[in-house]
DNA sequence: TCGGTATTTAGGGAATTACCAAATTACTGT
DNA sequence: ACAGTAATTTGGTAATTCCCTAAATACCGA
């Protein structure tokens, strides 16, 4: 769960996350998106690969990069968990923002 | 935002935020809980107030320390959106089935 | 004001992270 | 086999993280 959490703390590595949810892109599509050298962002994927939250195949010369949701909604599920609101096991309604009730 | 996730990113701050959850606790009761030297439980209680995670209150010579819940739900808020999890917009797409876990 | 308790700050070392350019691997079409 | 495209690995440097010991700060009671 540290991989994952440790995957999470690059804004970088978060937006890659945010395209992948879109859709499943290529490497070089992904690095496009950025203002970084390629071997950067390979190693960015490389971190996210190995955290479990996305998964890879070959096509032709290019690589497809998708996101593991599963994985990633039991980041979510863990956070929840320790700070003790709501599980997404069953989102019936669309669960409304917290108001804040402490402060 | 960023912060909020590095902060995330460490075991001995999650175990931290999840002691907090249940009731405040001095630093010292925090401290006493890991067999680590003070003054790097002292960084982590840095890290987690620079993120906006924990609040502190001073009490005699004590340092009472209480977690955030608003910021800590704020970041989950952030996740699900990122993946789209109990949004009202959630993609349509049917996942392929990704075979190759190849690392 | 002095001594004791609670905690942070300062300073330093080992390990990790983030970035880049250059070299390498993997695949395709000819 | 050869040249071209796609992506990773290698090797290097600067910045950051994590942990420690020692010193400083804040507070309290006598």
């Amino acid at each position: 769960m540290t991989d994952v959490y440790r995957a999470l703390a690059h804004p970088v590595r978060r937006k890659i996350l945010a395209m992948l949810r879109k859709r499943a892109h290529t490497a070089g599509e992904l690095a496009d998106a950025f203002d970084l050298a390629k071997p950067t962002l390979s190693g960015h994927f490389a971190v996210l690969r190995e955290a479990g939250l996305v998964s890879v195949e070959r096509q032709g010369t290019s690589l497809i990069y998708r996101i593991n949701l599963s994985v990633a909604e039991e980041a979510l599920s863990s956070l929840m968990n320790m700070l003790g609101v709501g599980a997404p096991e069953a989102p019936r309604k669309a669960a409304s923002k917290p108001k804040g009730r402490k402060s």
